[in-house]
DNA sequence: CTAATAGTGTCTCTTAGACATTATCTG
DNA sequence: CAGATAATGTCTAAGAGACACTATTAG
């Protein structure tokens, strides 16, 4: 017999490779007779002796065998309740990002769909993916969450092409790179070869720097 | 017998009326013996069937007579957890924002306390509260949030002074006027006489409207 | 008459944003 | 040698921000 709510948490995670935003979704054990998967936000139900982080961490690494330290970028997204008259459900979401996929084991279990091509899933979840679209959005324009999203290193194309497609922005270049390089966020490190080969740069904190101004360029006219 | 966590919601209610923000707060039961009042963020425990929001409102109107007519912003703050190694809690915290007291009954249970005026709080609601006004500062900066602590009818002294007040700046009053007028967010209302009053205004929408750049001018030197 | 408050306009300087060409490497 | 990619500088227009005086009303 309870007396709260059911609590659960889930997480969109997100991850970016090859000029892609993809998010990392799980299947559910499918009703027997269906030959189709039902895909959801990983997701976990947290016992009264947990907190929706410690439930989610735990069960990620076991479901789909994430470490800590493959994640990047944690932060809450928002709580939302699914009232029943019985019995409520409290789900406390979260937005995490990881550099890349070394970890993916390719279950069946597991997969990665690219954000504009996901599978069918509950208005629940799309809602929430929705809103990490959003903030991710948002975070792109204000802080530095691209390093997150990239390699330790990159040059300034790969940099403008995530933000490019995170914002649905096209901006031009040179304006990109002056204001990128005004902010002052950014390390050049020193090319390896002196061939034809961008410059490679990398962000000089390690950590979230939210930024005074919107970052980038806001249109491109042509 | 619980296996879930158990679910609170708290409320950080702001209210603003002469250049003054304020914070209401409840007085816990003080322990016999004891000559100060406890005060605390207005908090309640969320049932099975409730949801936070339905199990506050309904708390706040027992405890504090607020009804829902006198709330003229909400929005989801975030949501915190206090682990113990038994049984955790799991608090979705609400920003709320009253135009006035008009409901305020002046009860000993019930307290307005100016921000910069706070009686002990726990460390807890303490970082709620700081956290609730770090979001205030930045809606003030990019949206038409002030719309909701002003009256509806109000000159443009008064909004900067309340602008001024929750963003701890300081601007110049032409500019603020210049900025202001061409966001085109604001209807002038006709004044009354022909006195030297200030022409009143009221906001366009009567909903939160995001400003696409950062409201008002920034600094101000002198 | 004095003090307080409301209202208003201009100038400067910084920054956003538009735009085209050259050099190097790859095939 | 053709095609792709990286690098770079200048001009213009808009907006931020600094700044001072006049008119009205209240005491």
């Amino acid at each position: 017999m309870q007396n709260s709510p059911l609590v659960v948490s889930n997480v969109t995670l997100f991850q970016y490779s090859e000029d892609i935003l993809s998010i990392v979704l799980t299947a559910a054990n499918s009703p027997a007779g269906t030959l189709k998967a039902t895909w959801r936000l990983p997701s976990t139900q947290v016992q009264r002796n947990q907190t929706s982080l410690t439930a989610l961490e735990t069960s990620l690494r076991s479901t789909i065998g994430l470490q800590d330290s493959d994640i990047s970028y944690r932060e809450q997204l928002y709580t939302s309740e699914y009232p029943t008259p019985s019995h409520s459900t409290v789900c406390v979401s979260y937005l995490y990002i990881s550099r890349g996929t070394r970890w993916f084991k390719g279950s069946q279990q597991v997969g990665v769909f690219p954000v504009n091509k996901l599978p069918k899933l509950s208005p629940a979840d799309r809602a929430i993916i929705r809103y990490a679209l959003d903030r991710l959005h948002a975070k792109v324009l204000h802080s530095t969450v691209l390093q997150f999203l990239l390699p330790q290193q990159f040059d300034l194309t790969q940099l403008q092409q995530a933000f490019e497609t995170i914002t649905h922005q096209r901006v031009d270049r040179r304006n990109f790179r002056k204001k990128i390089l005004a902010l002052d966020i950014l390390k050049a490190n020193k090319k390896a070869t002196n061939r034809i080969e961008s410059v490679r740069y990398s962000f000089k904190s390690s950590t979230l720097v939210l930024l005074d101004k919107p970052f980038p360029p806001r249109k491109h006219k042509k």
